[in-house]
DNA sequence: GCCTCACATGGTAGCGCTACCATTTGTCTG
DNA sequence: CAGACAAATGGTAGCGCTACCATGTGAGGC
């Protein structure tokens, strides 16, 4: 004797609900709404009416287990409010707005350890792919990435030994571009400040003092960083710090353009001329650098695109294509602007 | 005859693994994992080395299937690289990363149709509990909050009539007082230069007429508006659309903190003196704003704590509790900086 | 005209977990 | 010391969906 549970609060429509209304099997349906190649015209049309008429929508959570594969999107960024992350998650969100894929966006707080939980949480939900920042992963990450079953993105930068595939640019050379403008422009003192120094501003750095070296202008005292998180305000302290230790700098390059713009409003309040005594560049080229007065040089990275490319990889590879590139470089461009024209 | 199907591709381990090993019932292992308290201490011990030594991570998909309940919050936000709700949701975050608790976000692009449609979708998974930004949700989606059979957190404005709760503050009172403050300080031709124009930059709008009614002052030229979407270099085009239209502008309330400083710099091209000629207020009190030259007069408000308020409230009631509150006013506070002190 | 085979559809049996009962054991009352 | 009752544990039956296989049908080949 089994009479009908009723756990189920509102008793929403369930696929045998449309199928009894349709006059066909459960399966049918499954297939019309999945596969609707498969399906005559005629069922597919009468089940899509029973469909409306109900009101249905297909329980993801029945459709994961059943098909050992849930319909969602892994993402794990270092910080929610860094503009650069926000980018590239609006770039995998509008991506996959027309799709029935969901995203699960997690925050690993720049934390290799938080990384590697979260990829066990989300391991045991069975993604369809997973799109991670960084190509640093703890030795554990990276084995929960390798045995993650589904496509895998790493993104932000390249290297040379994807998990599975790459999308980003070279931070190395994109600092070392920055510091090589400046250079020519003719600053000669020219320092490097950075915050939070995640493993791509160490990179940024070592491309800054590769410049450096190359122009036989390097020493040690011109780097100034920190640990703590990057801001506007930060910028300013850092700057006023290098310019403690270093009182004859005359060119700075900033790990980002919050950093820049501290350093701008910096030389503005203590009446230092710039570009005149001191040349700075950004990185990233955020909206405010064109706009600023002087407008601020910068390396334009393109964070929207790193997140439509990543996700047009992983649904290339879902559907069983082989990439053409397993390693996609988008490369950056330096923004020559007010602020280092000397 | 039954075969073991093995459709699951690495046959990670299930709770019938775990109960087999450590000699005890499925039932039992599921308890022990979500109720320690029901299981006596010597079969938790038992239970939790064999999770332990298997690796086992129980599936949420089959949980919430089974339970007719997901643990996800649904979080609904207009846009993700907005400051403002990136903060938000960073406080949504880091009060869920301790719970069991995974969080779904959907982009609503500031549409009312594309929010009916993800909370059709969310609705479809039983979340434990819906997050939504704004109280001006169509008839549509309110139907949807209101049979969701969950508890509901309308966040970033207080209203009179919440599908359930409201954590936020008036808008209307945060325009206002910003134009109080300018008229105080002696300003008279006070514009008003706000982009996107949301219902809550249309409330801090009708809180700035107000304050201008109130003086005598209002005029309609003085405001100036535009549905794009909001930048530093939007800013600076309204303002000059503003200047223009009304040369002896001589103070705006900036709908963001975004168009403040655009204007902050439009006037530092333009040699406008601030605050001695235009006095400036943002909304929102991003932290550049205090280290700007001059720093910006603004509206602090209390993002990331509106974030976690909401998850709070939600937990709250998810536990069972009646709300003490049902409508939660986290208020603002207005920060008086240099751009304002004529 | 029979066989083959592709195509359309359906039935059955789970996916991994938990709700809902049962059952067992120990503890407390009168 | 029987009866009542709480605490600890387990069995059974699904949650809503899809993989797998089976079946039926008509077109095409020989």
């Amino acid at each position: 004797m089994t009479r009908p549970r009723s756990r189920r609060g509102g008793g929403r429509p369930t696929i045998a609900d449309v199928a009894r209304k349709a006059g066909v099997g459960a399966i049918t349906v499954s297939r019309a709404l999945r596969e609707p190649g498969r399906v005559s015209e005629d069922l597919r049309r009468q089940i899509q009416a029973a469909v409306d008429e109900l009101g249905y929508v297909p329980d993801p959570n029945a459709r994961a287990l059943a098909s050992a594969r849930a319909e969602v999107f892994g993402v794990l960024v270092p910080s929610l409010t860094n503009n650069v992350f926000a980018e590239v998650v609006r770039g995998i969100y509008d991506s996959l707005s027309d799709s029935p894929f969901r995203i699960q966006i997690g925050n690993t707080h720049y934390s290799g350890l938080e990384e590697e939980r979260l990829l066990q949480v989300f391991g045991s939900q069975r993604p369809a792919a997973l799109i991670v920042a960084g190509i640093d992963q703890t030795p554990g990450a990276r084995r929960l990435l390798e045995k993650a079953g589904c496509p895998v993105v790493q993104v932000m930068e390249t290297g040379p030994d994807p998990v599975d595939m790459m999308v980003g640019f070279s931070h190395f050379d994109g600092g070392r571009t920055a510091a090589e403008h400046l250079l020519e422009a003719g600053y000669r003192k020219i320092g490097f400040i950075g915050a939070r120094m995640d493993p791509r501003s160490q990179r940024r750095l070592a491309g800054y003092r590769a410049a450096m070296e190359a122009a036989g202008l390097f020493d040690p005292r011109l780097i100034t960083t920190t640990p703590v998180p990057s801001s506007v305000s930060l910028g300013r302290e850092l700057f006023r710090d290098a310019l403690a230790k270093m009182p004859t700098l005359d060119g700075v390059f900033c790990n980002n353009d919050d950093i820049a713009l501290g350093v701008l409003f910096e030389c503005r309040r203590a009446s230092i001329d710039v570009p005149k005594q001191i040349g700075i560049a950004g990185f990233n080229d955020l909206d405010m650098m064109q706009v600023s007065f002087p407008s601020i040089t910068s390396v334009r990275t393109h964070r929207y695109e790193i997140g439509t490319r990543a996700v047009a990889m992983a649904l290339s590879a879902i559907a069983g294509n082989r990439p053409e590139q397993r390693i996609v470089d988008l490369g950056f461009e330096l923004m020559r602007r007010e602020s280092t024209a000397r």
